[in-house]
DNA sequence: CCGTATCCTTTCTGATACTG
DNA sequence: CAGTATCAGAAAGGATACGG
């Protein structure tokens, strides 16, 4: 993508997780497994981007999806070990934003 | 943008670093005051794209531009305490790609 | 419920060219 | 050096409709 030279991994996980929704995806994760439909009406995804977060987080190994065959089938999707282990960059996050970003909007950048 | 009811703070915190090429700005900043063509070339961005998220940057409070009025005038960027405040987010995210990303880019996602 | 395929609109980006 | 303006192509997003 961005073929610098300052840190290829980083800017590879930059890359990775650096995309709309998959923030939130993992945050929303984070709290346990939860099945399609409760992430997508959780954070306000549309399906066919969900769909295709899931994936190319899954093919990164940070997201895992597992079928439960019962009637009718259930679906769920949970962290790796990969993916929990962004518990503290997003807690990071976190913490940054209750000091220092304002809810008031006075202009969505 | 994405009004769901997670966590404002969160989400807009997500919406101003979670941009392209911001979080290679800022690592970047984190190592000191930088020149324009500096992070332009460092980071391999284009000008028009940099300007621009210098701009919202600066907007946010992220990001300081300090005019030196020497001849020639010069013109360095820097991180404002709200920014630097970003390091240990930056520093988890960095640990984690050292822990678990591959530089080997089997495809590119 | 869990998606995928299509289509269409919006946004983003980079190249180029041009000011102070 | 430090940008801004324009422009055209690429990418991403949402809505909808449909299939397993």
């Amino acid at each position: 993508m961005a073929d610098t030279n300052i840190c290829p991994k980083f800017e590879r996980a930059l890359s990775i997780i650096n995309k709309r929704w998959t923030g939130l995806i993992i945050f929303q994760l984070l709290t346990g497994s939860q099945r399609f439909c409760n992430i997508e009406s959780g954070i306000g995804i549309s399906g066919r981007v969900l769909s295709e977060r899931l994936k190319d987080l899954e093919k990164e190994g940070i997201v895992k999806r597992t079928v439960y065959d019962e009637t009718p089938v259930r679906i769920e999707y949970s962290l790796t070990e990969k993916g929990k282990a962004l518990e503290p960059v997003l807690r990071e996050m976190r913490n940054w934003s209750d000091q220092w970003v304002t809810t008031d909007k006075h202009e969505v950048m």
